[in-house]
DNA sequence: ACAAAAGTGTTAGAGCTACACCCATGC
DNA sequence: GCATGGGTGTAGCTCTAACACTTTTGT
């Protein structure tokens, strides 16, 4: 049985993070470029080692502060690659999290000092190591949690409308929806407070303004057996 | 920027399976007992080293088989664990995969010459590191694809009847379900196949065998918008 | 013949889908 | 006054939940 701490290889380990946002119309992910060995500088998500003493959620936020500016984002696990390969110069385990912001809300602080640009789903450049399964598997995850939960409101203002709410959706899952039936879907969930306040600009009638009501949003499940008392 | 490979810390990597099984009546768990550092022997989940030129499901699939004797379980990454003070003799990042399977189907293989024990879940014994949260984060994804997906089908046997698939959803939702709705839900999936052929000993009318048509069983979905079209 | 588990049908209500028209306003 | 996007109601259907009796057969 092998328990001997001492002989045992130690890897590097590293943390990305794949931040979707989204502006209004379409999905779209933020990326950096990153040099590598001083040759190359490719598109990669926002990367960085593990320190000694630090957490893997904390040291995911850490370095997506130190690359982006971002701070305070809710950062999700997604999945842990460690192909042997994938980094040809080390062998590194890398330990991914995503994350849904809206991307108007931290746009200034993205784009001043930092090397970060937002990319839409359908027309990412060529990408480091993995960092393609990455984010396909991160989409695959995205979708799955938007069709159980409403996880959608993470990306938008906080008052937002209910076409934005759709546009969204369509965004994520790349259709369209009925939209009395998508309206209803979401009013009935009850998870949305009517704002008496309209958008303004955007259409001639205006839409009226809706907030997550928090203390609901943390019991919805809609289940396979919806008779399974969870 | 930190991306210069030398300055990094390396950490251990870990990997450790939990196995669920299921002997018909109750839920259980495989832990074995593993001596640390020549001193305490806990019970703990099936773990051990990264190789050098191993990929992360391999290595726990090799470090399974090596504890336990069972080969060619399908493993499922769950989480990654990597707080720094896990593990108290080095940083180590853990990554835990889960299984489920029929307990029957492996019972001789795993108690012949191993140290493992299949636990019943509310009878654990006291668990190494943090291997007791990895346990609970498994039980709550085990619900969930349960929840979403007829997924049980796996703790089985090949051929199992309703009222024994019915006992393993009850033993993973720790609940009861109404038998005549039970099997409607999961007959109209059309996932499974009845055989001609009654279970005999365990009832005096005896139950009807049933198969899992697995061709279709790799696109049920079931969602919070059933509108999406995924 | 009786006990024990298997198997099955109905009804009322909720939720889903598909569909088309009026409303408010800026121009 | 008209174009643009916002907002709503209904009918048919399917699915769900709650409920109790009959069947088979080992003893």
């Amino acid at each position: 049985m092998l328990n001997q701490y001492d002989v045992q290889t130690k890897c590097l380990v590293a943390l990305d993070s794949i931040i979707f946002g989204f502006d209004g119309e379409v999905l779209k992910i933020l990326l950096v470029k990153r040099g590598i060995e001083e040759t190359a500088t490719t598109w990669s998500l926002m990367g960085g080692w593990l320190r000694p003493d630090e957490d893997l959620e904390v040291a995911a936020s850490r370095i997506l502060t130190e690359l982006t500016g971002l701070q305070n984002i809710y950062l999700e696990q997604l999945y842990a690659f460690g192909t042997p390969d994938r980094d040809k110069i080390s062998r590194t385990v890398s330990i991914v999290y995503f994350a849904l912001i809206n991307v108007l809300d931290y746009d200034e602080q993205v784009s001043d000092s930092f090397e970060a640009r937002w990319f839409s789903l359908d027309d990412l450049p060529t990408l480091l190591f993995d960092h393609g399964d990455m984010i396909r598997m991160g989409i695959g995850k995205l979708r799955y949690k938007a069709a159980q939960h409403p996880i959608g409101f993470e990306l938008l203002p906080e008052k937002f409308t209910i076409p934005q709410l759709q546009k969204l959706y369509e965004a994520i899952f790349n259709t369209t929806f009925d939209k009395r039936n998508f309206s209803r879907k979401f009013l009935s969930t009850g998870l949305l407070k009517k704002l008496n306040e309209k958008q303004r600009g955007h259409s001639k009638k205006g839409a009226y303004y809706y907030q997550v009501d928090t203390d609901k949003y943390h019991s919805q499940f809609n289940s396979f057996l919806n008779f399974a008392k969870v």
